[in-house]
DNA sequence: CGCGATCCCTAGGTCATTCCTATGATGCGA
DNA sequence: TCGCATCATAGGAATGACCTAGGGATCGCG
């Protein structure tokens, strides 16, 4: 079987015209480069040298093979390189998850940060929400996300908190923003709600259910859409209310809603942004970066957690 | 240390996403695939695959390993590729010794043959002179040869005779020509002889030089050339004789000296063409062809060798 | 022409690697 | 919750890598 050690003694040997000499540049004793070598020519079924009195000479095929050898064994060390490097985040791709509103106001800015730092890497943010995350997650596509808690959690992971992002009331009209929204008015708006096909199992609703649950009313959506952005779009149009994560609205209503505005909800609501892992995996280099800089970048904008 | 079976098995795995399916694809039990992958692993310092409950998950470095892994098999199966055709004679260089003069009359049909044979071959004809061509012998260089004895034969070479090569007498003078070229005559001649370079130890040369040693005389030459178209060339301007082999006479009087023609010595003499290789040496399909077509090639010309 | 130096091969032994079977641990899906 | 699929671990046999020691051939030199 064809090996790169061979190779490389076939290399040493041609160049030295001897095997005590390429025994010599090797670091070995000249016996082992000669069973390497008579190897090699067995594993071909070719003999590669001649051996002559002083030294050995190579055959046409030993001139043949020797490009071949080369290309082979750069090949190697260029693999060997890639990996040294992308281990030193200097190039390759770092794969992150990221849910869906956190991302919009936070992206940016994040895979920014990466960029600035490692010039050479590929960044990918995955994932449209938390719960879509959390199965990457689960089934070992992604090795960490920063998601919205409460989702489903499952077994075996590592959830650690880094900030609450406060979920406001966004409406065109004055009106209502003239004070915090309690559960009974908003039980009675008009809501546009983004995330339809998630609606489910979407962190900001449990919240929101939770809270209306207390006062034993159902939360109406009038309007579900995809995209948080069409929900803030609608809202500006005064066609419904909305409730988004702060952040979320500090970067949306100027650019897509500019006559609306938002208020907090009465008691103040929170979704609560984390880190999820695999519990016991070892984080890789490119994982601990993409939480470090994420954690600094969403509090930045929301709250740092702080456990009652 | 990196080697070319721990990439067989990444690949592998990477592409089925399973170390249990790799190792039924590669034929080897999975707890040998998996040891494989963890060496390449603690080898590069960096974690390839991600265990996650049902089938492992590349990581990132894997993604960017994995192009590096194709490019480096695939060069090794190349270099593999190349050295069976060289081996069956497919492609690479065949190198083969003749000295001067056969060369010059058989040498372009021996390539012909060789290359009408296999088209993707390159051939190399190497030397000038017969000792030239047994000292590349001796030092490994070429592995056969085909060589005018007697020349100074050294130890540990084989030596076959394929051909016996008259050697003529060539003149512009008709009157010299009459009649065979006895001992006498030669020894007034005026001679241009080729080859000065090696005039002590050409094969011609010594052979005419111990027929002169019987009648007690010194062959006097008029002028030395270097090769033995100029030496034909000056005998049909008529300014000297020469002796050469019938071959060269041959095929190079009726071009360079048209006027001329050849006679035989009195008593006959002859170069004897032999095949040369060192002793105990197993030849290489190359070499064994080439022997083959030369021997041929020079018995079309040459009488075919009669030990007496 | 012998003599030392050089270089390759062979022999035999040690140690590491490779590969196997058997078995345990774990996650997934019915 | 149970069965199945998958990976990890353990232990042992076979193979390969490497070494030291010594023999044979060749080359250059006195």
């Amino acid at each position: 079987m064809l090996s790169l050690h061979q190779l490389r003694c076939f290399l040493a040997t041609y160049e030295h015209g001897s095997l005590t000499a390429a025994a010599t540049e090797l670091g070995y004793a000249q016996p082992s480069v000669s069973e390497q070598i008579r190897a090699l020519e067995k594993s071909l079924g070719v003999q590669l040298f001649r051996r002559v009195g002083r030294g050995v000479v190579p055959t046409t095929v030993a001139d043949e093979l020797r490009p071949h050898a080369e290309r082979t064994l750069a090949a190697a060390e260029e693999a060997r390189r890639a990996v040294t490097s992308a281990k030193a985040l200097q190039t390759g791709t770092i794969r992150f998850g990221m849910f869906g509103a956190a991302r919009l106001y936070a992206g940016a800015g994040l895979v920014a940060d990466v960029l600035a730092r490692y010039p050479g890497v590929r960044v990918e943010l995955i994932g449209q929400n938390s719960n879509e995350v959390q199965e990457d997650l689960r089934r070992g596509r992604l090795e960490a996300a920063m998601i919205a808690v409460p989702a489903a959690t499952s077994e075996g992971m590592t959830v650690t908190p880094v900030a609450k992002d406060e979920l406001v009331y966004i409406s065109a009209d004055p009106e209502r923003l003239a004070s915090p929204v309690t559960p009974q008015r908003f039980a009675q708006a008009q809501l546009v709600m983004p995330e339809t096909t998630w609606r489910a199992v979407d962190s900001t609703r449990i919240v929101l259910r939770q809270m209306l649950h207390e006062t034993g009313r159902n939360p109406t959506t009038r309007i579900e859409v995809e995209d948080i952005e069409t929900a803030v779009e609608l809202v500006g149009m005064g066609l419904a209310d909305s409730v988004i994560p702060k952040g979320a609205a500090l970067q949306l209503l100027p650019r897509l809603a500019p006559s609306a505005g938002y208020v907090s909800l009465r008691p103040r609501q929170y979704d609560t942004l984390a880190v999820v892992h695999r519990s016991g995996a070892t984080l890789s280099p490119a994982a601990r970066l993409m939480i470090e800089l994420a954690t600094r970048r969403i509090q930045q904008i929301a709250e740092p957690y702080s456990p009652r």
